[in-house]
Formats: structure tokens, sequence, C-alpha cells
RNA sequence: GGGAGUGUGCCCGAGUGGCUAAAGGGGACGGGCUGUAAACCCGUUGGCUAUGCCUACCAUGGUUCGAAUCCAUGCGCUCCCA
């Protein structure tokens, strides 16, 4: 193993707290490979870069040799996490559960090791627990110490609920430290009081309590809250590449470099020269960006993908031009009486706009495109031969060649 | 168990009998500009083959020529007391 020295560098890089950081060194010092933690819920299909960043934390410390034990919360999924919810989640069925539980793994293998990752299911100890062990473990916690945390006692001040069963998600993920006998848990910055819950308890177990790794919240695309799939500002670990791309295009100039040593393979040493480059106003804010574009497609396709990734980018956003592979999509073009067809009502039915008026305020406002070229306001009702076998074009990112369907 | 509140469009939030498809903000989308799907500026934001028609302010019923607005009952949520 590396000297301590050289593991805490690379423990700490990027990291927000570190509780307590001396109980660390001392557990490094003993020389044998600690169990690292991280629990995640299945509670949505897919992952996004703000799970990879926690993801990328334990990659690190596989990579110095260390047990990583990856936590499937199929029980706790079935309370939801309350951390930073303004409001109880809606609950999940266990089919849902298990179906997500299977494509998060799949995504999490992209950043972690398989061959050395211990993969555990806390079902596995969770339901083993009657109302007599349910009990005892809840007897280790105080009403009052629970109430404290930040997101209950906002939703208690703001009059929102606050289910009974959401209390106990925080005693849960303290089992799950207890069950696996963990050294370190990490998780995100909001994580902290769960994972302090999870000191807590080992403590009061006659255990060595663990150590909690915080990491610093990801912002979404919008640069404003924290990525998530509720807020439809996420960037999915299995986006298509030109959608990973332009989504990271898309963040704003501030958050590039929370993004290069969050989210990115960068290492610390060349995020520094770039933070210092850029304000310097040595490195342009967009060769940075796309930089950092291409270097998160790489991560989880390739090179090559992302190179093409840009092209297409480049193509669409800069030179207003239709991209390469644009996707042929069957239409019924019987025209009516009147020889036209009822253009609005096409663009709503191959999902376009959500409904035909929308389709008709987008025309009108010059969003509606065919080979590139805007229609006139109120052309609502238009000639097929205008449209077959054409590209239509619907904003900046939607494209269609229309053919009509073989009668 | 008793009492007090509250429920509006994607979200927040005004509106307390007609001028309300419903102010304002956020978000989202579209356009312009550009170094980007940044920033900034402008526009749109219930549905419908559409100068009109239909559906909408928790639900049902009522008062009224006319209700998001008044009344009744129900449902949801919250707080206080026990």
């Amino acid at each position: 193993m590396l000297p301590i020295k050289e593991q805490l560098k690379v423990i700490k890089s990027g990291v927000d707290g570190l509780i307590p950081e001396k109980l660390l060194i001392e557990k490094l010092g003993r020389n044998t490979p600690l169990r690292v933690k991280l629990g995640v819920d299945p509670t949505a299909p897919d992952l996004h870069l703000g799970h990879a960043v926690p993801l990328r934390k334990m990659r690190q410390f596989q990579d110095m040799g260390h047990q990583i034990v990856l936590i499937i919360g199929d029980a706790t999924a079935l309370i939801g996490d309350p951390s930073g919810r303004n409001a109880t989640r809606p609950p999940l069925t266990k089919d849902q559960i298990e179906e997500n539980a299977q494509t998060y793994v799949e995504q999490a293998f992209k950043i972690l090791d398989p061959e050395r990752t211990e993969l555990r299911w806390n079902s596995e100890w969770i339901y083993d627990l009657d109302l007599a062990g349910l009990l005892s473990l809840a007897s280790n916690f105080t009403v009052a110490r629970i109430l404290e945390r930040d997101d209950f006692s906002k939703r208690y001040h703001n009059q929102q609920p606050i289910a009974l069963h959401e209390f106990l998600y925080p005693l849960m993920q303290a089992y799950d430290s207890v069950m696996i006998h963990a050294d370190v848990e990490m998780g995100g910055s909001d994580q902290l009081f769960n994972l302090l819950a999870g000191r807590e308890l080992m403590e009061k177990m006659q255990m060595e309590p663990q150590v909690c790794l915080t990491l610093p919240l990801l912002e979404g695309t919008d640069g404003i809250q924290k990525m998530s799939k509720s807020y439809g500002n996420y960037i999915g670990l299995t986006d298509a590449p030109e959608e990973m791309f332009g989504k990271v295009m898309s963040i704003p100039d501030e958050l590039m470099l929370k993004y290069y040593r969050l989210a990115s393979t960068e290492d610390v040493d060349t995020i520094d020269k770039i933070e210092q480059g850029l304000a310097e106003d040595r490195l342009h804010p967009n060769k940075i960006k796309r930089a950092l574009a291409r270097n998160i497609v790489t991560a989880y396709y390739t090179e090559d993908v992302a190179m093409f990734a840009e092209e297409q980018f480049d193509r669409v956003f800069k030179s207003h031009d239709i991209p390469d592979d644009v996707e042929e999509v069957v239409c019924d073009l019987t025209p009516n009486d009147e020889g036209t067809i009822y253009l609005a009502a096409l663009i709503h039915s191959i999902g376009f706009a959500s409904s035909a008026a929308e389709a008709r305020r987008l025309i009108d406002g010059g969003g509606v495109k065919i080979d590139g070229n805007a229609l006139p306001e109120k052309s609502y009702h238009i000639d097929p031969e205008t449209i077959t076998n054409h590209v239509l074009q619907v904003g900046k990112r939607k494209f269609a060649r229309i053919t009509g369907a073989h009668n």
C-alpha cells in the first residue's frame, strides 16, 4: 500500500468533510485494507453524473487496495431517503426497486471494478429485523436528535408533513454500517446526518465507529439546484454521446471547474493548472468547456465517440446545419380535400410538441424549419410536397426526415 | 376528542360576484445575439384542422341573469389544545 501521506492526498482531493480525520489516519496506519461503504437506493432507474461523484471516490479507494462495499438499499428504498427532501417520497413497488437495482449496478460498474467490489443488498439483514429488533434499534435515538436535522426541521416549521417511517431512515442506514463493519462511509454532503447516525450507532454497539466522508453536491445543468432527475437538470450516464456532450456544454461557465474536480477523470494537478489559466485569461472558457465535455463523454464511451459528438455539436449549434444522422420518420401524408396536410398535428404526432396548439405557437415563433428554412407564421396547413423527404426541424435540437407511408 | 386554518394553471402566488383562459414571479420552450444548449435581450406558456368552440381555480350539490370568488356537505393537508 501507498504511504499514508500519499493516500490521504488522494482521499482528500475534492472532499467536503472528513469526520474525524484523525481516526482515518489511525485506521490507515494499521496497513490493512479498509472497508469503505457506499449505500445507494435504487429509487430511479438511471444514474447521473451526481451519483458518479462518490462512485469515483470509491474507485480511488479501490485502486489503492482497499475493500469497497457497495450496498444496494433495496430495503431502505421502500422508505425513501428524506435527505434534502421537502416532501415524502412516493413509494416504489418491490418490482420497480428490483428493476432499478439491476441497471444501477450495471452503470456503477462503468466506474468501479466489479472484480474487487463487495456487492450487498441491505434486505439481507433488514428484512430479518422483527418488531422487537426495530424497537431496540430505535431506542438508540431520540426524537429531538432526529428532528434536529435541517430538512426535517424545515419541513416541520413550514407545516409540511413528515411521515413517521421517514424518521426511521437514518437508523436503517446506520444499521447497514454496523452489519458490514464499515471503516469509512461516504456520501454527498446532504448525507452527513445519516453518516453520523452510523457512527453513533456503531459506538453504542461497542464497535469502532466509521469515518464519515462527505462530497460536495454537484449542481445540475441549470447551475442552481443539485443534479437530480426530478429537477430535469441531470446528465445521465447512459445519455447518448451527443446528448451528453451538449448537456455539459450547457452548464454555466462558473461551474466548469467543479465539474472538472468532481466528474472528470482529470487529475488534481492538471485541474489546478486549468484553474490558473482561466483566472489569468490565458485559456479560453469555450475551449476548456469543450475539453471537459470530451473528457466526460470519453469516460463513458470512447474518445472517437466523443470527437464525433463534438463534430455534431458544432454542425448544429455553431454552423446551424442539420446533423449527419437525422432519423427518418414515417408519417401519414395523405392530403385532405384542399390538398394540404395539417402540419401542427403532424409535429405533435411525432412527439416534437406536446400538443397541436403548441406546435402552432412554435410555427408562429419561427421555431419550425424545413431544410433549415423557417416557415412563415400561420403555416399550419401545408402542401405535403414541401415536406416529403425533407428534414423537419423543431427548435434547435429536434430533427426528423419525413417520409410518407406507402399505401 | 375539541378548536383554528388552508386547497388556484408545471411550481410559487395574486384574485373575494361580471372587464378572468385567470395579475406577478420561477421554470420550461421558441427567437435574436454569441465562445456554448453560458450570459444578455425579446416572445410564448389549457385543448381543439380555430377570427369560433370546448374544458378549467380539490369534489359534489346549492344561491344567482352571472361564481375561482357566496352557502352546504364531503375529501386532502397543516397548526394549536387534549
